[in-house]
DNA sequence: TGTAATTGAATTGTACACAATCTAATTTGG
DNA sequence: CCAAATTAGATTGTGTACAATTCAATTACA
């Protein structure tokens, strides 16, 4: 019973699929979060400082797929949180560097055991979390 | 030279591709979005419209996983566009029932190349996009 | 070398997303 | 039958997202 527009019906949307499943999947992220007074969007912006450290918003912007209209007020929340520091380079004065803080290396503990939390949360197979792993870096990987 | 924080990382976080992933692909629907005057949410609520005509808020809701808060102003907006029609059921007042318009149906034929256009967009052969969308549906499902 | 082009952030404006609360309408149970 | 509980939607407040613009700093190049 096939019509013309059966590729404009929600469920054969893969790309609907796709946006209602990050957003459920960020929502399970929410009371783990909370206890360590992150939303997901600072928490992933804090993972890239446990990792690196230093950065300026350029960089930042580029490991999250985020830009300075974005990234500005939300490293302002996370420096009133006292997680990072901002403060312009002297080099080169457009930049301005991100430097993660003692306060914010010791939150790293604190959400150690967050991803742990959310695998028990979302039942899914090793195999099958391998796989779309890869095919959502195939997607991503031309942009 | 794994550490106790490798599952911290940004690269090993299956949420964030998920959420990067969801993102970007929707920003590729953009250009082919304002030529019909939409919002990729105000899309995926038409398409619902579109299929099923007649709905209220709460089932609606339901369909694209967003709440009241989300859906009364962006279904005002539809409303301001003549694309959907709302006003308050006679047989329970607290529902608020919305109806497609005919200037709404007639946005489905502008709307029929959409999903094709899309798919030449994104590169992810029809194997893959199938294994996908049962990953996808798994997660989704047990929520 | 001086101006034009580029770059990095910030700002502005619009549109979600969602938790929490509120209000009015309906339903339930004593 | 009526007060309490439930339900549907609207509202409020916070926090993203992102396009477009602005601004200051730096770089390129004629």
């Amino acid at each position: 019973m096939a019509d013309k527009y059966d590729a404009l019906k929600l469920e054969n949307q893969l790309c609907f699929l796709l946006y209602a499943c990050a957003k459920e999947v960020v929502k399970r992220y929410k009371p783990f979060l909370d206890e360590i007074d992150l939303t997901y969007t600072q928490y992933i912006a804090m993972m890239v400082m446990w990792d690196k450290e230093t950065l300026n918003v350029k960089e930042l912007g580029e490991y999250l797929f985020l830009d300075s209209g974005t990234l500005t007020p939300l490293l302002k929340t996370l420096e009133k949180k006292g997680f990072v520091s901002r403060e312009r380079s002297k080099e080169d004065e457009r930049n301005l560097v991100v430097k993660v803080t003692d306060k914010g290396m010791k939150l790293r503990d604190k959400a150690i055991d967050i991803p742990t939390k959310m695998a028990g949360c979302i039942k899914i197979d090793p195999k099958d979390a391998k796989e779309l792993y890869t095919l959502l870096h195939k997607i991503l990987g031309e942009f």
